[in-house]
RNA sequence: GCCGGUAUAGCUCAGUUGGAAGAGCAACUGAUUCGUAAUCAGUAGGUCAUCAGUUCAAAUCUGAUUAUCGGCUCCA
């Protein structure tokens, strides 16, 4: 059994040769396999490469592959490798050779072309059945921005056609998927308005309704969950990031400060510091913990331009934030009672699949190394008690505590980071934080960060993609759409409109002067989970017919019938 | 931010060697009153992202700016 990882490994060494063959000058730097089934190489060529300089690529690496070149390993000296190198004028496979601490030194060889890799590779090259050049990317060698920039080709290999093709599938139905587009068809959301600046983003009214309806399902479910809302404002001044620790420590992300009245004033890229002073806007008693703060939080961060995406990455955005401040006694059951709530909450939204990632402290870190250690065996062991298979990210967390965060997987087997909670024993003691115990003493809380979706933007975007748009009825902007057959049916239809408006549900009729052909086609491109068919026949007897979006005609239904159904999907 | 693409009507895109700005859908107007994915006809819609430059002549060539897309973690 051949793995990927040989295969892709050995597919990038027929890149490289090819690369070598079409472009003798080229000097080859790294070329790992990547985790996502695929292999690239950064190479410094004087040259721009162009996608249609790909086919030429692809071409000499069958001529490679088609030759069936064996793959040679054999060991050298690291003054021998030197030399070799220095001969093929492949100056950073030198440097590579620098940091490898071993005497001895592995090479692979096909044919003539030679290079540095600890293998293991396919027997020969002829063993790569399927392959394909993807794309090229600009990079820096070793990721560093001081140095240069070398061109990366990657590309992905399978050891059958039918598996790549698949592969291919699928990038193509990721790109179909893209929330971008579906947030234009839809008129959801502006994202790329030049006035409005990159990574800002207004809702159209569809997408507004989206949005209010994960949020009105949000604060019902925090209410229900012993919750308390909080609403802060979007600045404040400096002062306040100072002592949070956030200037210190987050000031990359944070946008500059502005002058107000000789007071510099700073965007907030968080919630915290609010609900802490919140916290804090009278003596707190043992008998009043766990206190649970919310907030649908909106935070602006500075980010890079290049790496804006849509909803995904935005500058400004909304979370559903909570902090909640108890004893130490609590966070245990606190930590279960919101990992109870995050899964409840994605669930709903059809998401059944997890993975969770345990941070623990960062280099850069604040507080004592005993809280930390506390706190990463409670987070750790709420995760065990909930069975759930987790990875550790050594030095990952937050500068204030440890953190756990939850993982959703789509149904095109993306992960998406939403959930995190965190564990911060480092803001209570810079604000100060106190409440009296049961012995009349004053004790110090611990509070926990939580989010649930993380950012409403992001997550609509991650939900768009789900479902290519077609979102679940109770969360569809437009729920029913009512499609009469003549204008003589109008009059009944809105009738059957104020009906469902009265019960909460989200209808229009269609205006259209069209054919039910048509309308049903508006319909259908429209996402519209529910058509509701008005026609001499309903009307006679005072019905609707219901059509459904996957095309089934559930027949003609009475008001009762109708509404009953309406509700069976929420 | 850096490297490399891209920018033409609301949307999806044509536009040849530099020589009069195009189509489909959407919109609007009119006709049609129709039973489960597109009725017909007409009208309107543009500083070819922005600003400079080359040229007799620029959507087309050059430069800058802006926006956007793909990358910038994986260590032979």
């Amino acid at each position: 059994m051949i793995s990927n990882d040989v295969l892709n490994h050995s597919c990038e060494h027929v890149l490289a040769a090819a690369i070598i063959k079409l472009f003798p000058s080229a000097k080859l730097a790294m070329g790992p396999q990547t985790h996502a089934n695929g292999f690239y190489y950064d190479i410094d060529i004087e040259e721009p490469i162009t996608l249609s300089d790909l086919s030429n690529i692809e071409l000499e690496m069958r001529n490679i592959i088609a030759k069936d070149i064996p793959f040679e390993k054999f060991n050298v000296t690291k003054e021998e490798a030197c030399k070799i190198f220095e001969k093929l004028n492949q100056d950073y496979k030198k440097e590579i050779l620098d940091w490898i601490p071993d005497k001895n030194i592995i090479l692979y060889r096909n044919d003539n072309f030679i290079d540095l890799c600890r293998g293991p590779h396919l027997p020969s090259t002829g063993a790569i059945r399927a392959f394909k050049l993807l794309n090229i990317a600009g990079c820096y060698w070793r990721a560093d921005k001081n140095r240069k920039v070398l061109q990366r080709i990657s590309g992905i290999a399978f050891l059958s056609e039918d598996e790549l093709n698949l592969h291919l599938l699928r990038i193509d139905e990721i790109k179909k998927r893209d929330h971008r587009k579906i947030g234009s068809k839809l008129n959801l959301f502006l994202v790329s308005n030049p006035l409005i600046g990159p990574g800002l983003i207004t809702w159209l009214p569809n997408g507004s309704l989206i949005r209010m309806g994960i949020e009105n399902f949000l604060r019902k479910e925090h209410f229900e969950n012993g919750y308390d809302a909080i609403i802060s404002p979007h600045i404040a001044k400096l002062d306040l990031w100072k002592i949070s620790g956030h200037w210190e420590f987050y000031c990359e992300n944070m946008f500059s400060p502005m002058k107000i009245d000789d007071q510099e004033y700073i965007l907030k890229p968080m919630n915290c510091p609010f609900h802490i002073l919140a916290y804090k806007s009278k003596p707190r008693s043992y008998r009043e913990l766990p206190i649970r703060f919310c907030e649908l939080g909106t935070v602006y961060r500075y980010e890079l331009t290049g790496v804006l995406h849509g909803l995904m990455r935005a500058r400004g955005f909304t979370q559903d934030d909570a902090h909640i401040f108890c004893t130490w006694d609590q966070v245990d059951q606190e930590l279960d009672n919101i990992i109870n709530f995050i899964l409840k909450v994605l669930k709903k939204f059809g998401f059944f699949k997890f993975e969770i990632n345990l941070s623990t402290m960062p280099k850069k870190y604040v507080g004592n190394l005993e809280h930390w250690k506390r706190a990463e065996k409670s987070l750790e062991q709420a995760i065990l008690r909930h069975g759930i298979t987790y990875t550790i990210d050594t030095g990952g967390g937050a500068f204030y505590g440890p953190k756990i965060d939850l993982k959703l997987k789509d149904s095109l087997d993306r992960s998406w980071q939403c959930s995190t909670v965190q564990l911060d024993f480092n803001n209570p003691e810079r604000f100060d934080l106190n409440f009296m115990n049961s012995t009349g003493l004053s004790e110090r809380p611990v509070m926990i960060h939580r989010a649930l979706l993380g950012s409403l933007e992001r997550f609509i975007g991650i939900l768009l993609e789900e479902y290519t748009g077609a979102l679940p009825f109770w969360i569809a902007p437009e729920q029913i759409r009512i499609l009469t057959i003549a204008d003589r049916h109008t009059e009944y239809a809105k009738k059957i409109e104020q009906i469902l408006i009265k019960k909460n549900f989200r209808t229009k009729i269609s205006k259209e002067n069209d054919k039910l052909g048509a309308k049903i086609r508006d319909a259908q491109m429209d996402k519209i989970p529910l058509m509701l068919v008005i026609g001499d026949k309903e009307i006679e007897q005072e019905n609707v017919t219901i059509r459904t979006r996957k095309g089934e005609n559930l027949g003609l239904k009475n008001e009762h019938e109708l509404l009953a159904y309406c509700e069976s999907l929420m």
